[in-house]
DNA sequence: GGCTTTGTTTTATA
DNA sequence: GTATAAAACAAAGC
């Protein structure tokens, strides 16, 4: 599941693998994977582009191009994009494939094609489905523990359900979700409006901690995860809560618990998390 | 063939 | 308009 650490290592391979290229040739297997505009208008207007910059914002990858063009792509699930040889055999499930001019592919690749692609001119973030409307970067220097305490006023849906909306902050899904949660010792099930001040500081720090460990560790590679080079992460094994239910915590042996929270699996440690 | 998976959108309700 | 919860949706693997 890419969630922001996973991203941003795709988008630091990219940099390193296709900045600078031109695309010379696009063969669209899928074409509902590309949300806006047509096919035929996709195509169209990305052939010949140079590509200048590679960059995220939240869980999408922003390709910048010539001409003022961004190549936006959300995976969702099971999307991953590989940087390939163009003789090398395709992946199962690749949907979509830009020839690049030093011969080699940059592939979308996509088990339940529910990734989508967008092809935007500068005024037009909005097309991009949700990405005009993303809460703040939570590693960024203007992400603060004022405005992040401030924000939780009025909200009194339960924590996690509140992490994981996009425009209340952005970048954070399940997995990061539930580790945050855990390192900051606070039960997902809380009302957000019923942390106390010195919770959302933990909270605050929890998140930018995990989602730095996350990076470091090139994202968590369960099933579908792959990096730019067909690389795995290794997060997966430093996970305190995901995946780990009926194991032993890490930190005070009781028994991890997975329960659906916000209509999703949910995993914490009853012991340590209050 | 029903169930599971998650990120996002849609819908209904207060 | 805002906040929320629930449902819907995407599709493939088991």
């Amino acid at each position: 599941m890419p969630e922001l650490p996973e991203v941003e290592t795709i988008v630091r391979g990219l940099k390193e693998l296709i900045k600078g290229r031109r695309i010379t040739a696009i063969k669209v297997r899928e074409a509902k994977l590309i949300a806006y505009p047509s096919k035929d208008e996709f195509i169209n207007q990305l052939k010949g582009k140079k590509i200048i910059d590679i960059n995220r914002r939240g869980k999408y990858i922003l390709i910048a191009l010539e001409g003022n063009k961004n190549l936006v792509i959300h995976l969702r699930m099971t999307g991953r994009l590989l940087v390939k040889g163009s003789e090398e055999p395709y992946y199962k499930h690749t949907h979509i494939i830009f020839r690049l001019d030093d011969d080699r592919e940059l592939r979308f690749n996509n088990m339940r094609k529910f990734g989508r692609m967008y092809l935007i001119d500068a005024g037009e973030w909005q097309q991009a489905g949700g990405l005009a409307e993303l809460g703040p970067e939570p590693l960024s220097s203007d992400f603060t523990l004022r405005d992040f305490t401030l924000s939780f006023k009025n909200r009194r849906t339960s924590i996690k359900a509140l992490l994981l909306n996009q425009k209340f902050i952005a970048g954070l899904g399940n997995i990061y979700v539930d580790e945050a949660l855990f390192l900051a010792g606070i039960s997902p099930l809380r009302k957000a409006d019923s942390l106390t001040d010195k919770e959302i500081e933990k909270l605050y720090h929890s998140i930018r901690e995990v989602l730095r460990q996350g990076i470091e560790s090139g994202g968590t590679t369960f099933s579908d995860y792959l990096n730019a080079r067909g690389g795995e992460g290794s997060f997966q094994k430093k996970l305190h809560v995901y995946q780990r239910e009926g194991k032993d915590c890490h930190r005070c042996q009781t028994k991890i618990i997975k329960e659906r929270v916000a209509g999703r699996g949910t995993h914490y440690c009853p012991g340590c998390q209050r």
